[in-house]
DNA sequence: CTCTGCGTTTGATCCACGTCAACCCGCTTA
DNA sequence: TAAGCGGGTTGACGTGGATCAAACGCAGAG
């Protein structure tokens, strides 16, 4: 192991006790930090917020200063326009970050609400981007978490545009799979956060189509579900599902 | 005029030999940078590539080094999977940048085509980061440029998940228009680069869905359609058409 | 325990858009 | 000048998902 390797070891130990749980993913660590540079993202990261379910982040229109890692529970985003209609922009878990969009006009333009009971680190914006400017693993890092954000939104125009309604609803429960297993969660069980009503928002469908199309994975013998529980009964023909399905 | 202004205005007429045409916009020139910092800048975006039409800028799979900055010309960028299926995920007109997808992972995941003659400022992504982290206003610059990307893909998954095909070719036509407008060319008059088939592979429609919806729009004395050349005859009219539509 | 209410499921019907197919128009090439 | 071709338009018809409506089931309140 290099010294190198060492420093960051013993300096994980050190930011583990202010930020115990988000370390893994995200901005909250990269990797590869010297010991003096994690105390200073240590320094940034330490304004805490904690959001009964129900409550907002933010609202569209108010202003912008920081940014948000959740550390501990999950949110939606979305969009509302005049005429009524809303859009679910996406949904975040433990080690996500939120308010990305509120950088480029300093206005946040969607809504965060915790859909159950959460807490986030603030992280001043300004600061991350002083910060940034000094340590060139952090600015990369942040891009890089940026750039990510671009591609799963296109990711979700894809999803939006070409894709019917179950292969929709397959391509978003492999998502949410594939996040939990990456969070030390089973991948083929769990409990979904959001109502029908927000997972059809989300997919641009009615909450019936999204409701029929469990049923129908149910009685397929993909799923089973209950309420908000689900199980992934068989992956493989989900993803196959997903990705072809010009049968 | 401070001291401050009267140099970057000695600045500007140095960088306009060299970005003559893109510096209003987007990244090209960061208003505000001082003589010295704006030098750096113009060895920056020294790299140009001229395509021509039907021209790849790059493909999905291709490693990524740098973004690109369109000087002149149009482009489009599309995802495709694997069963064939492809999505739009955007058109760029000059000043615009291209390739911020590819900073996640260091490979473009989309493909950048031109759709006539163009000539593009290639930007070496780490010498960008470099300079950001010197030049405060560029970082700054280039996070707002991610940050309204974002904003804008937030955009079409509304447009995708909650608009019926009328109210996305209207929504689609006055952004085109306003960004007609914003280069100085009429907003009202211009022509399309793309097909029929490309403004419905965006807006997650078939081809004859669109060439429909001109037509209306044309018996309804809200444009004039000729081929690709379009005129906006009623701008109001296609704007409420677009923002509530409930009636 | 019942009552109330919200989220969900399920069924019947409707309609916007997709699909399939014919035809047209302007351009290029011979 | 004709022939070929790619892109665009238009029509007839089919269908996936929206809409409307009813009933269910779990949770919290009384």
């Amino acid at each position: 192991m290099s010294t190198r390797d060492a420093t960051a070891r013993l300096a994980f130990e050190v930011v583990k006790t202010a930020c115990s749980n988000c370390n893994l993913r995200e901005l909250c660590l990269p990797i590869g930090l010297e010991a003096d540079e994690l105390k200073k993202l240590d320094a940034l990261v330490s304004t805490r917020r904690r959001l009964k379910r129900g409550d907002y982040l933010y609202r569209a229109g108010q202003g912008f200063e920081s940014i948000y890692a959740v550390r501990s529970g999950f949110f939606k985003t979305d969009v509302l326009i005049e005429d009524g209609r809303d859009q679910v922009t996406g949904f975040q878990m433990t080690g996500e970050l939120l308010g990305l969009d509120g950088i480029s006009s300093e206005i946040h333009t969607c809504n965060a609400i915790a859909l159950e009971d959460s807490e986030v680190c603030a992280i001043p914006f300004s600061h991350l981007e002083g910060l940034s400017r000094q340590i060139q693993p952090l600015q990369h890092h942040f891009h890089q978490v940026m750039s990510r954000e671009i591609v799963r939104d296109h990711g979700v125009m894809m999803l939006l545009g070409t894709m019917r309604a179950e292969e929709r609803l397959a391509a978003f429960l492999l998502n949410l799979s594939q996040r939990f297993k990456a969070r030390g969660y089973s991948p083929a069980e769990f409990n979904l956060r959001m109502s029908r009503d927000e997972i059809g928002s989300y997919l641009g469908l009615k909450l019936e189509t999204v409701s029929r199309a469990f049923s129908r994975f149910q009685d397929e013998g993909l799923l089973s579900v209950h309420q908000r529980k689900i199980r992934i009964l068989n992956t493989s023909r989900l993803k196959q599902l997903m990705s072809h399905q010009r049968l």
